[in-house]
DNA sequence: CCAAAAGTGTTCATCGTACACCCATGT
DNA sequence: ACATGGGTGTACGATGAACACTTTTGG
């Protein structure tokens, strides 16, 4: 039943860039693995796996995510299919790389540690093997486009969350400050957040509120495509 | 050398989504072929092929571009790559879609005909073969995004062409109407364009002047980031 | 009482949008 | 003369950007 026997076959891979947020040392961080194996062992480089025959490219990117971090079910997007002869030195490989948005505090531990994985500023990028630099670079500029489109903001947060966090998560994606007042403004006239009775103590002496993100007033909005320029 | 070799291997396919405008009937176009083998003999498709082991992905899709068109040089970007089990019924596949804009008037017609493919209009477009459709969404909603951070119109259009014109591609891509003055004035205060002393009078009996695009001036503009909204 | 972060309004410039009439010319 | 598409200016509302002081409370 196969017509297409004659042609080359590829070994394909997935890749993941998985950003998390640190809300205390506010910084967006990547999680990196030191590489236990050949070629370029001890080097540091994205997650990755191979694809298999009995799954598709997005199940790949499911299963190797929930390998590192034991999560399912997280915003994950395909980012795009790096296929340069010479990228993987020695092997023809196909990658093709997605991109995923965690929460840091529900990812297990345990199996981050045990693929020798750690947290890393986006600020102080180690250098990574292969084009996974490149990867990275790509994955950061789409989510800067995503943050203007969706809210994805609340993929990176716990569900109950302060405005100061969330302006310093915006803050971390986009690479500059934005002013609070403005910030604080738009965010609540989009109606999307809830106020909580309950403060944060730790950050400050005053306490900042609770929100929470309502998912259906977001689900409303989407359908008539509105816009969540921050 | 390969330490990979107890992974699968896939056949992978490069797809082509070839957008082209005829400024004649004012119609975004694609150039779609009736496929003349099996699986699916005698149905509308996309132009592919199989990706080599002695070529970039990139490359690859400027191949099989070429094979139809008999262009080079143009503008071409990765668009997605799908990798469902079951898209192509009865094989594994794993297909990388490019997209292209392409002058209509500059494609080679003979070898457009020898693989009996047609431009159609996007408002009339047939159902295509296993997941092709979809691809050709993504495509136009993509296309959609990029008309408004880069002035890629004018890979559309011919070097000479009216403002006019111009404007009914931006509504074809749009799939609506264009205030005539508000896009004369945005698309002139980018300073991108040079008018020239000649007429286009085959629509018109009062004829529209041609303009021509400055490549010049625009490659200082990207360097400081504008926005290219109409 | 003081340090540190949270919270709060107003003004101004810019930009997008809506809108209607005259022009040039081939038939 | 008339039909057809080309070309032009203005007014209004909405939106983004800049900016400084008061509040709360733990130490």
């Amino acid at each position: 039943m196969s017509f297409y026997h004659e042609h080359d076959k590829f070994h394909v891979a997935v890749d993941a860039i998985i950003f998390g947020f640190d809300e205390g040392e506010r910084e967006l961080k990547l999680l990196l693995l030191k590489r236990k194996f050949e070629p370029a062992k001890g080097e540091w480089s994205l997650m990755g796996g191979f694809a298999k025959e009995s799954e598709s490219l997005d199940d790949a990117a499911k299963r190797i995510l929930h390998q590192l971090t034991g999560l399912d079910d997280v915003y994950m997007e395909q980012l795009y299919t790096f296929g340069e002869i010479n990228r993987d030195p020695g092997n023809r490989i196909i990658s093709v790389a997605y991109f995923s948005l965690i929460k840091i505090k529900e990812s297990d531990l345990e199996l981050v540690k045990e693929h020798g994985a750690s947290w890393v500023p986006i600020s102080a990028m180690p250098p990574l093997i292969f084009d996974h630099n490149e990867m990275v670079a790509k994955a950061l500029k789409k989510l800067q486009i995503r943050a203007r489109t969706q809210p994805i903001g609340f993929e990176l947060l716990p569900e109950k969350f302060t405005i100061p966090q969330l302006q310093s998560l915006y803050e971390a994606i986009y690479g500059k400050g934005l002013d609070k007042r403005n910030f604080r403004r738009k965010l609540l006239a989009m109606g999307l957040l809830e106020k909580l009775d309950e403060k944060e103590k730790e950050t400050s002496k005053k306490g900042a509120y609770f929100y929470r993100f309502d998912q259906d007033k977001y689900n409303d909005l989407i359908k008539n495509g509105f816009n969540f320029e921050l």
